[in-house]
DNA sequence: GGTCCAACATTTTTT
DNA sequence: ATGTTGGACC
């Protein structure tokens, strides 16, 4: 977790004055063009930056900052807000050498919110200490919540109660109106569970990934005050992808520039990849009729790629039917054609990539230009072993995967304790890890006792003889009692690493690693030591703190752990490569149930996201683009025949040279006969007014049906999910008799 | 209370 | 293929 760009606490980066010559305004709108010269220049007032793929919008968003700075305020004054920590901390890195002067706040949303929430607790009604739970602490979480309502899990499977919570946290839906707006009693089920759900979290001083926008988004409209002085703090607000922003993070922002309206908002709706986890597109495509003063920028011209990349990118989204048409285009030299690959099964797509990998490498170009990209984390491993093979340096854009492995857990889980004494799942969790005599009965002993007394089960321990049915175990009880005690004096008065230090030499978590011979565990947690060491060395004239360190971790996303100039080539999954840009780009998986993925198959919408995905992918690459699909894959044990993604028939037909791989990855010839798309049932046939079944919605009514672009799109009103626009060929409807 | 093995399913994407 | 969970057994 290197950081370059002067201080920062847990995701939050300031710039710092380094000596570099001041930059003049003039200089800032140097090479600039006129579209972008108007958004780098706008003062006051809401301004929308419509930017397709590679049209310079870091550099406008950077230069505007610049130019406000110089102009307008000062940096002090000027918020930024990104989609990862790692972007925050390249736009501080970016007026750094601009030479602007210190003070400007580069952030994500959650990061933000988590400091603001840390000052303000007092008023958002929280202790400043709180834990940020994720995906894992959550389900932790809500099993309880689902024991406490007397469910059982099978019936309400807690990872699926979770993302409806989630989806109405996003949409800023309190349990109430959840309860209110119920429709039977499944529903009353989930808003009684929401409502045990934050119960327990409130407990254990812990908030989710969505309390830290929502709190932050209520602690704003509840506190006008507050806002006030936050809106004197932060007079210019910038967000960038501002298609992937939610409901609380859109009233955020509102909320922070309500007086001013200075907010200037970039991002492309064609870009828009993250609707599953909330995001809500029409934020972008309504920014118009929220601030009707708006200024609207659209930077339509690519830097990028070649025309050959761009023009197949821009027929793939031609596509979609809810967007807002742009005109892309560019006068970069053309390049070679784009490429797609017809390999025999996955071990030839990944030969075939390495070989080309070399090739690039022999011809003079270097590791580091070079991007692989896949739908989902499970093709990496192939690809890893190829490349290993072939021994090509790469890297993978895997920061969050580093903080779940087990044995990261399970010292994260003793710092989290310590830092915040009521966090139940983090000590259930290292109770009896490594074993130490406590076992479930005891632990379900303490734990009633707990939830009887109101006392947190920390607290519980160190008194064993006052809770029934624990007797041997007292004595157990009593050493981890002292052991949590130590460790929170060290922690307390030591640094990061000797508090990390201490957990792995006390805790008895060797001893387990070894007798298990988990070589990797001890390499892992060197590793965790290092991140701490270097957490204190950026932090040696105060600011840092256990509880900012562990947030730093929550909230870290896997493109934080890319390094630019690693020299190896970069792997990772499409959602990962947004706003990245490679010489050269593979990207792989292109088949029907991958790209677009099968889960997203049967829905319009989502198919379309499938689609963004895709254009996003492909408009990573500035020279070559090679898209793979394979003809058998293996999954789950079972090697498949894959049918070559719809994606690829929507491509145009000039400019695309075919190649076939087979099973040692070399080339073999040409590919001619066109594979007929998924369509072979006559779906014409079907009428509106006919009942249909689906696997996944249930019964439900064809409302209408019309066939284009060689697929047959049809409305359905399912009886329990409302009306859906469907695919016909991916939905796998079948036709219902009716009774007469 | 702890350990080991066998049945089991398998969330796509992530802050 | 792989990682997790639950139950039998020590």
């Amino acid at each position: 977790m290197a950081q370059t760009a002067g201080r920062h606490d847990a995701g939050i980066f300031t710039n710092s004055w380094n000596g570099r010559a001041y930059v003049s305004p003039d200089e800032l709108l140097a090479g600039l063009t006129e579209p972008q010269r108007r958004a780098v220049t706008h003062g006051n007032g809401p301004l929308l930056v419509l930017a397709g793929p590679g049209s310079g919008k870091t550099r406008v968003i950077t230069h505007r900052a610049a130019y406000l700075a110089q102009t307008a305020t000062d940096p002090y004054h000027l918020l930024a807000i990104t989609f990862t920590n790692k972007a925050a901390n390249e736009m501080a890195s970016r007026l750094d050498r601009l030479g602007i002067g210190m003070g400007m706040t580069c952030s994500t949303f959650h990061s933000l919110c988590a400091r603001l929430l840390r000052i303000h607790h007092d008023r958002a009604g929280l202790r400043p200490n709180f834990t940020i739970f994720d995906t894992a602490d959550q389900t932790a979480a809500m099993k309880d919540a689902i024991g406490r309502a007397n469910l059982s899990a099978d019936n309400y499977p807690p990872a699926g109660i979770l993302s409806i919570v989630s989806r109405a946290k996003n949409d800023m839906v309190t349990p109430e109106e959840m309860r209110a707006n119920a429709r039977g009693f499944r529903d009353e089920t989930f808003a009684d569970l929401y409502v045990r759900y934050d119960q327990v979290l409130a407990e254990q001083n812990a908030l989710d990934f969505d309390d830290l926008l929502i709190r932050t988004a209520r602690l704003l409209s509840e506190h006008p005050d507050l806002r006030d002085q936050l809106e004197d703090r932060y007079r210019y607000v910038l967000v960038d992808e501002y298609q992937d922003t939610n409901r609380a993070q859109y009233l955020i922002a509102r909320g922070l520039c309500l007086k001013r309206a200075n907010l200037c908002v970039t991002g492309d709706p064609d870009q828009s990849i993250y609707s599953w986890r909330g995001a809500d597109i029409h934020n972008i495509l309504q920014f118009e009729g929220d601030f009707p003063r708006a200024t609207v920028v659209r930077l339509e011209q690519n830097y990028r790629s070649t025309p050959r990349i761009l023009a197949a990118a821009d027929a793939l989204i031609a596509n979609n039917h809810k967007r807002k048409e742009k005109a892309l285009w560019t006068e970069n030299a053309d390049g070679p054609a784009v490429r797609v690959a017809e390999c025999e099964d996955q071990h030839a797509e990944a030969g075939f990539i390495a070989g080309e990998i070399r090739r690039h490498v022999e011809e003079g170009g270097r590791f580091g230009d070079v991007a692989i990209f896949y739908r989902i984390n499970a093709l990496s491993r192939n690809l890893e072993m190829a490349l290993r093979s072939a021994q090509i340096p790469y890297q993978i854009a895997r920061g969050v995967a580093f903080y779940q492995r087990k044995e990261i857990k399970d010292v994260l889980a003793y710092l989290r304790v310590a830092a915040n004494p009521r966090d139940q799942v983090s000590l259930l969790r290292i109770i009896n890890v490594p074993a130490r005599g406590i076992g479930k009965t005891t632990v379900d002993h303490l734990v009633a006792a707990a939830t009887r007394t109101g006392q947190p089960v920390l607290d519980i321990l160190a008194k064993p003889d006052q809770v029934p049915g624990v007797s041997r175990a007292g004595r157990h009880l009593k050493l981890f009692a002292t052991l949590l005690n130590d460790l929170a004096t060290t922690a307390r008065h030591g640094s990061l690493k000797d508090a990390v230090e201490f957990v792995v030499r006390n805790s008895g978590l060797i001893a387990m690693w070894d007798k298990g011979e988990d070589n990797d565990a001890l390499a892992n947690v060197e590793e965790l030591i290092n991140a701490a060491a270097e957490y204190d060395q950026q932090h040696l004239e105060g600011g840092g703190s256990l509880t900012d360190w562990l947030q730093g971790i929550s909230l870290v996303s896997d493109v934080d752990a890319i390094e630019e100039e690693s020299g190896a080539v970069t792997m990772m999954t499409l959602h990962a490569a947004k706003g990245l840009e490679f010489d050269t780009v593979f990207l792989t998986g292109l088949e029907q149930g991958l790209l677009p993925h099968e889960r997203s198959a049967t829905d319009l919408f989502e198919l379309e996201e499938e689609r963004r995905l895709c254009f996003v992918g492909m408009t990573r690459a500035m020279r070559r683009l090679t898209l793979t699909h394979a003809k058998w894959r293996d999954f789950r044990g079972m090697s498949q025949r894959r049918v070559k993604s719809q994606f690829l028939h929507e491509l145009p037909k000039r400019g695309i040279e075919k190649l076939r791989i087979d099973i040692h990855g070399a080339g073999a010839g040409e590919d001619e006969e066109p594979d007929i798309p998924a369509s072979s049932v006559d779906y014409l046939e079907w009428r509106k007014g006919q009942l249909v079944r689906s696997a996944q919605y249930g019964i439900g009514r064809l409302l209408w049906i019309q066939p284009r672009n060689r697929q047959t799109y049809a409305g359905v009103k399912f009886t329990s999910f409302g009306e859906k626009t469907l695919v016909l060929e991916y939905a796998n409807l079948e036709l219902v008799e009716e009774a007469d």
